[in-house]
DNA sequence: CTAAACCCTGTAGTCACTACAGGGTCAAGC
DNA sequence: GCTTGACCCTGTAGTGACTACAGGGTTTAG
């Protein structure tokens, strides 16, 4: 199948696929007469795998790795797991972070209460150092 | 004071500093015979603004628009307001996708389950489609 | 035969920095 | 006066993961 077609059953934009293609994620696939890339199924899957772990939040580097895990026949099921629990650990670390941000921000926001006077609650915060707690 | 100084007074890195003169959040300081530039207090404030709002997560054209409004001297706190609550938002949103990843991260962990042979539920999980749950 | 849909390469833009090369300035110590 | 080192300057290029575009070529349907 040709790029549109490849894009259409991987969820990934056409300029995406070459893109991976440049960095080495994707192989280089065949071409046919005309110069257009022509992709094997296995080659779709392979797109799949990325999307999909792009999905679930891994770089293209954890990518990288995975894939390589993937292709190995000795699979070593050790490295996958603590690959997915490290990048999971990281989620978790970012989800702390965002829902710190997000109650200063209630709590600035609450603060405001619709003043109509010259007085700014949530610039006054701005201007100040952070708040601990 | 000079560049470090004012680096070391916002917790910003020097290089930062240059580089939001540059894009036109800092205005232009002044310089020494040197060719050094010389940040008055009100400068520092500025700069002290801006590394704030980043740290709760404000982009910079965001920060731009607070910055505005808070030159503005009819602060108008309604648009404050508006554009925090808008920010809240975003950041809730961007919560709760990756407290959905990380769910679907964890169960494909634990279906793993330290297995020895040659099936990795980690990378089927990533050859199949997204679980929808 | 023509128009539209599809594809190609190569380059540059996005965001918010960060790093570097290759210089200049300034203060302290000898 | 001279050297050493800390500090500063400009300009450019790199990061990650794309995205957008210019300026072309190919294929397919009517």
């Amino acid at each position: 199948m040709r790029i549109g077609a490849a894009a259409a059953a991987s969820g990934c934009h056409i300029e995406t696929i070459r893109y991976y293609e440049r960095v080495g994620l994707l192989p280089h696939p065949a071409r046919t007469d005309g110069g257009y890339r022509e992709y094997q199924p296995k080659e779709v899957d392979r797109l799949r795998f990325i999307t999909r772990g792009r999905e679930l939040g891994f770089s293209l580097e954890e990518i990288r790795s995975l894939l390589t895990l993937s292709d190995d026949p000795a699979l070593s099921c050790h490295d996958v797991d603590q690959l997915a629990r490290h990048h999971l650990a990281d989620i978790e670390q970012r989800v702390r972070e965002l829902r710190g941000i997000a109650r200063e921000l209630q709590r600035t926001i609450a603060s405001c209460a619709g003043g109509k006077r010259g007085q700014c609650a949530i610039l006054g915060s701005l201007r100040q150092r952070p708040t601990q707690g």
